[in-house]
DNA sequence: GAGCACTGC
C-alpha cells in the first residue's frame, strides 16, 4: 500500500498555493511571525495582497449592498478591510463577526497596533462573553453570539455603518442564523453594508443568496477573489483506497521519515483514541529507530482538545536537535490551534461531527468524509513556512466526490436555545425564517415541543412573559436557564448556580494519559462521588474547592482540572449576577441533595429513564434503550431505578451523561404537564 | 469502559 502518485491541484484549486509568503500576519486565528518587524507598519500594511484590491473593495461596497469575499489565508482580510473603511471615513461603526474568541481578542490586538492605538479604545476594540467593551470602538471585532444579543436591543444595529462576517465557509451555527437575520435587517436598511468572507468556493450560493429579490433591476450582492499568501502545496492522493487510515498514516509517516524530504508532519484523524493508537504505533517505530543507531529519528506528539494544557504544549516545543517532529492530531490543528513549522500533511479524509436526532431527541457523534474545504484547509496547514506536501489517505476520484463545504451545524444541532433566541428577535414563525440551509423539520418540532414543555412559549408559540422572555436573555441551555430561575423557589440556589456553572465546563477531572496517574485520578474522583449522581457529585467537588480557598494545589492534589474551575467560577459569578438582576434571591439548602434534586427536576423531567427489568435502562418517552456513560459515579454503583440525564451521545451506544438519581413521583409532582401534553400548533 | 471542534453580557 502507500503508492503515492505525485501530482499538482488542478488549475482551479492551486491559487490558494501560488503566492510566496514573505510576511506572516495574524489571519483569524493563525499565529504570527513577523519577519519584517523592521519595516514600518504602512510598508507591511502595503505588502499584504488585499492591499491591490483596496479602491476596488471600497468602490463595490459603495455600488453593492453585499460583497462576498473569497479570501484565502494570510491575505490580510480580517484586519484590512476593516481599517480601509474607516481610512475612507465610513461613519459609525464597522463589526466584524470571529467564530471563535481567540480571533477576535487577537485580531483587535493586532489591528490596535497597526493604528497605533490601544485595544478598547476608540478606534479598536473587542467583545467575546464576559468581556465585553464598554464604550463604541470605530472597529469592533466581536464573537457570533454577540451581535445576535446586540439585534435583541438594536434589531436594525443602527450603530453600525458595516457588518463582516468572517470565515463564513465554516457554517458555524451562528453565522447561519447571522446571515438570516442580516438578509432581513440589508432589506430594512439600504444604506447598511455586509462583507461576507469565506475561503472556498461557496461564493456563487452565498451571492445568490444575499441577491435581494426585490431588487429586479440590478444584483445587490458582488463577488470578489483575493488571493493569499502560501507556498504551493504538492497533493498526493493513494492510488487504490486503502483498507485503514490509522495504519495508512503510520506507514507514510514512515515512508517520509526515511525519505529525504526535510520537515515536520502533521496528521489529521478523527477522535482521540486514534491518535493515541497511532501515537503508540509510531513510538515503537521512533525507539527502535534511536536504538538502531540510525539517523532519522523523530519524536511523536498527541494533540486534541481534552488533553491537559501542559502535554498539549508539547507540540509547539523544539524537538533536540537531529529529531524531526511528527504530530497526530484530530480537527482541533484544522482551525483551533496552528502548529508552526509543518512541512507535510496527512489527511486521513475524516472528521467526527455531532448530528442531533430531532425524532430520538439525541446526538450522534458520527465519523463523516471531510469536504473539499476541509481537505484544502488541512492541505493549507503545509504551506506556511515553505513549500509543502499534502499526503490524501484517499483516491482523487473519492476526493471529487466530496461535498463542497461542510454540512452546517444548525441542519445538524438541537435548536431549542436558537429558535428561543429568534423567537426573542422578533421571529415568530421560525418556519418561514430564510436559513441559508434550512434545518431538518423534525429539529424545529422538538425544539418548540421542549419549549412548551418548559413553559418557554405558549400553545400559539409565542415566547411567554416573563419566563420564555428572560430564558432567551440567559446565555445557557433553556433546560438550565429554566432550573436556574426556579431555584429561588426551591430555596437551593446557591447549590444550582454551582451544578449549572460546573455542567458549562468540560472536564472538570484532569485526566493525565500517562498510566500511573490516570490510575490515581480515578482514585481521587472516587472521594467526591455520591449515591445521588453525577450532578450532585459536582457539587461536592466545588465546595471541596471552595473550602480549600480556590487553590490550585487543591485541583492538583484530586485530579481536578485547575483551569476548568477557573472559569466555573467566572460563569457562576456571572449567572449570579444575571439572577439577582431577575430577582431570584441567592439562597442555600444547606445540604439537602433532595429540595437540590427536585429543583434540577424542574428542567430535566423530559430526560427522564428507568431501569427495565432487563437490566437496561429506557426512556420514559420513547422506551428508547440507554446506558449509563463509563464517566458517571452511576457506572460502577448499584443502578437506581429512577434517573434524570443532561445529555444522550450516540457513539458504540446511546449513553446517558451527566446524571442524577430521582424518584418517580416527582415527574408526575413537578411535570404532570409534560407526559400528556399535545404539540404546539406551529407544527 | 470511552471522550470531534467551537460558542453565548
Amino acid at each position: 500500500m502507500s503508492d503515492f502518485k505525485p501530482r499538482f491541484l488542478k488549475p482551479s484549486d492551486t491559487s490558494s498555493f501560488l503566492d510566496r509568503n514573505d510576511t506572516t500576519l495574524v489571519e483569524s486565528t493563525d499565529f504570527i511571525y513577523n519577519r519584517h518587524l523592521s519595516q514600518t507598519i504602512q510598508t507591511q500594511r502595503q505588502r499584504l495582497p488585499i492591499f491591490n484590491n483596496r479602491n476596488h473593495i471600497l468602490y463595490l461596497l459603495e455600488k453593492y449592498q453585499t460583497l462576498v469575499l473569497v479570501g484565502e489565508t494570510g491575505c490580510g482580510k480580517s484586519t484590512q478591510i476593516p481599517q480601509y473603511l474607516i481610512e475612507a471615513e465610513w461613519p459609525a461603526q464597522i463589526g466584524i463577526c470571529e467564530p471563535r474568541r481567540v480571533a477576535a481578542l487577537s485580531l483587535a490586538g493586532r489591528v490596535a497596533d497597526e493604528t497605533g492605538s490601544l485595544v478598547q479604545s476608540e478606534t479598536v476594540g473587542y467583545a467575546v462573553r464576559f468581556d465585553a467593551c464598554t464604550n463604541k470602538p470605530k472597529i469592533k471585532y466581536m464573537t457570533e453570539g454577540i451581535l445576535i444579543r446586540e439585534m435583541m436591543s438594536d434589531p436594525l444595529l443602527k450603530d453600525y455603518s458595516v457588518i463582516m462576517l468572517d470565515e463564513v465557509h465554516e457554517r458555524t451555527l451562528y453565522t447561519d442564523i447571522l446571515m438570516g437575520l442580516m438578509k432581513k435587517i440589508l432589506k430594512r436598511r439600504r444604506e447598511l453594508r455586509l462583507i461576507v468572507a469565506s475561503a472556498t468556493m461557496d461564493a456563487r450560493d452565498l451571492q445568490t443568496y444575499f441577491n435581494n429579490t426585490d431588487d429586479k433591476m440590478k444584483d445587490t450582492a458582488v463577488i470578489l477573489s483575493v488571493h493569499g499568501r502560501q507556498y504551493p502545496v504538492t497533493t498526493y492522493f493513494v492510488k487504490e483506497p486503502i483498507p485503514c487510515y490509522v495504519q495508512g498514516t503510520v506507514d507514510i509517516v514512515l515512508k517520509i521519515n526515511s525519505s529525504k524530504q526535510a520537515g515536520d508532519i502533521l496528521a489529521f484523524l478523527t477522535g482521540q483514541e486514534e491518535v493515541d493508537r497511532t501515537v503508540r504505533l509510531l513510538r515503537e517505530h521512533a525507539n527502535s529507530i534511536e536504538a538502531a543507531g540510525k539517523k532519522e529519528k523523530f519524536m511523536v506528539y498527541p494533540m486534541y482538545g481534552s488533553l491537559p494544557y501542559h502535554e498539549q504544549m508539547n507540540v509547539f516545543k523544539r524537538t533536540p536537535d537531529g529529531f524531526r517532529k511528527v504530530i497526530i492530531a484530530t480537527n482541533v490543528a484544522e482551525t483551533s490551534v496552528t502548529i508552526p513549522n509543518i512541512v507535510h500533511v496527512i489527511d486521513c479524509g475524516f472528521v467526527k461531527m455531532k448530528w442531533f436526532n430531532g425524532q430520538t431527541h439525541t446526538d450522534s457523534l458520527m465519523i463523516m468524509p471531510v469536504s473539499k474545504a476541509s481537505a484544502q484547509q488541512r492541505a493549507g496547514r503545509a504551506g506556511r513556512v515553505k513549500p509543502g506536501h499534502c499526503y490524501r489517505l484517499y483516491t482523487e476520484e473519492d476526493y471529487l466526490k466530496l461535498p463542497n463545504t461542510t454540512p452546517p451545524e444548525i441542519i445538524r444541532s438541537n435548536l431549542t436555545y436558537v429558535i428561543l433566541q429568534l423567537k426573542a428577535l422578533g421571529i415568530d414563525n421560525v418556519l418561514k425564517f430564510k436559513f441559508p440551509n434550512p434545518p431538518p423539520i423534525e429539529n424545529i418540532k422538538s425544539a418548540l415541543e421542549i419549549l412548551y414543555a418548559l413553559d418557554a412559549i405558549d400553545i400559539d408559540g409565542e415566547l411567554t412573559k416573563p419566563l420564555g422572555f428572560n430564558m432567551a436573555e440567559f446565555a445557557v441551555d433553556p433546560l438550565y436557564t429554566k432550573i436556574l430561575l426556579s431555584s429561588g423557589d426551591f430555596g437551593c440556589s446557591e447549590e444550582i448556580l454551582t451544578i449549572i456553572s460546573m455542567l458549562q465546563v468540560e472536564s472538570i477531572y484532569a485526566k493525565p494519559s500517562t498510566g500511573n496517574s490516570s490510575i490515581k485520578a480515578r482514585i481521587q474522583k472516587r472521594n467526591f462521588e455520591v449515591a445521588e449522581g453525577d450532578l450532585i457529585t459536582y457539587l461536592n467537588v466545588f465546595l471541596a474547592f471552595a473550602k480549600s480557598g480556590y487553590g490550585n494545589d487543591f485541583c492538583h492534589r484530586n485530579y481536578v482540572n485547575y483551569k476548568s474551575m477557573k472559569r466555573v467560577l467566572e460563569i457562576r459569578e456571572r449567572l449570579g449576577k444575571m439572577m439577582k438582576n431577575y430577582n431570584v434571591p441567592l439562597i442555600s439548602c444547606e445540604g439537602d441533595t433532595e429540595i437540590v434534586s427536585k429543583c434540577l427536576v424542574m428542567g430535566l423531567f423530559s430526560n427522564a429513564a428507568y431501569l427495565h427489568y432487563s437490566g437496561v435502562y429506557k426512556t420514559v418517552r420513547g422506551d428508547i434503550e440507554l446506558h449509563v456513560h463509563p464517566d458517571s459515579v452511576l457506572y460502577t454503583i448499584t443502578q437506581p431505578q429512577w434517573v434524570v440525564f443532561c445529555e444522550v451521545i450516540h457513539t458504540t451506544k446511546l449513553y446517558m451523561r451527566d446524571l442524577l438519581v430521582i424518584k418517580d413521583t416527582w415527574l408526575l409532582e413537578l411535570a404532570p404537564h409534560f407526559y400528556h401534553k399535545t404539540t404546539v400548533k406551529e407544527c
